[in-house]
DNA sequence: ATAAAAATCACATCAAAGGGTGATTGACAA
DNA sequence: TTGTCAATCACCCTTTGATGTGATTTTTAT
């Protein structure tokens, strides 16, 4: 978390990144480092500077942003990319996102938005504008439940065993649920008396049938 | 979108509660039309008022948060369900979801940003805390190292592989095959690196694609 | 033929998993 | 009221798993 967050435009359109660049640099606390009109040329200029942040557009000429983002997590994980475009497409919003953006918002966003979106990233968020955000949300929407399977497994037992089968730690468990891996370990232990097995991986067979 | 939005609020802390009921109707634009202590509470009194939003604890009593959006959203799907915890417990927040709420708020959120995520969720947003934002986003993130799906493992490494996934002991491994555990090591050692995982649990999640 | 890759084994070390026993608290039901 | 059960935590201890750093022998490909 630096005082001054340092950034680099990636954005063909000159009067859209040169206003960004004035936006930035007139803020107390923003630093744009660089303004990019190509992909090719911000993986260019990124290991010349290292940013906290890079502002990213999609629609590029070559290389497309979404792209770009995929080069730059690659080689520099540490770097927060936002998006930043005009269209809710869809599509877009999730290639962008598989590929390591981890913030997506629309250009129409107030400049002082887009500040504290900035701001946000840097600081474990993942801003997204409003319509981008419910679209994400909804991704995981059923419609409908079924009702869960016949287990004599408690309720607590169940969520710990769903987290054992996604391969976390006895302590990563603990640190998730707010609880001492000694609770852990005994839930465990009940689990695997239950299922009748011995280790991890045969409760995970057992469940997957 | 109303120009006064109409919320009921699920929570069994009187404190918390009635906290929230006075900033809500201290505030223009926003309206409490009940706050309920519990799930089963919420579920008689939500048809006679019809809401627009729902703030809804995850733990209550009797009936959790959770299955209380399951009833809501199946009765009434326009209504928005908006999370409201105080923890960041990744489970609870991929079920909510998948419950159907479209927001998701901790509690320690200041009074300001919470009426504004209120009025973001009518308008077609999914507010969230920006770690929980982070987690949500990330579960799209595909850790973009190509040289995964072809996995050049031996023949000799599938085979031992193919036990592993089937929950043998290293020692078991050692004597189906007449070899020494030690040689079982080297091989599931060269397995890990291969398929860039650092557990048995993840070896064989990475298998089932 | 010879260099590279695969398969084998050893030792050391640390982290993680699993088993046993026991104890406290709160919820709920007989 | 009492007893059961779920959930929590604390010790003890042993086994298993994972990693590092070697080495030797066999196969295989150039």
């Amino acid at each position: 978390m630096p005082e001054t967050i340092s950034i680099i435009i990636v954005e063909d359109d000159e009067a859209v990144r040169e206003g960004l660049r004035m936006l930035i640099n007139g803020s107390e606390g923003y630093h744009c480092q660089a303004a990019c009109p190509s992909a090719e040329d911000a993986l260019r200029t990124i290991p010349e500077f290292r940013p906290d942040v890079v502002l990213m557009d999609i629609n590029l000429p070559g290389m497309n942003g979404i792209e770009c983002v995929i080069c730059i997590k690659n080689a520099w994980p540490e770097i927060q990319v936002m998006m930043l475009t005009v269209f809710d497409n869809t599509d877009e919003i999730f290639k962008s996102l598989t590929a390591g953006a981890t913030g997506y918002m629309l250009k129409k966003t107030p400049p002082a938005k887009l500040l504290e979106a900035i701001s946000e990233l840097v600081n474990g968020g993942s801003p997204m504008s409003g319509e981008i955000a419910r679209k994400v949300v909804q991704t995981f929407a059923r419609p409908v439940k079924h009702p869960l399977p016949e287990s004599n497994l408690t309720a607590r037992e169940e969520e710990i065993l769903s987290y054992l089968s996604k391969g976390f730690l006895y302590k990563e468990i603990a640190a998730e649920l707010f609880i001492s891996i000694e609770t852990v370990r005994t839930h465990i232990r009940k689990i695997y008396q239950k299922l009748q097995v011995r280790t991890r991986t045969e409760a995970l067979l057992r469940c997957m049938k």
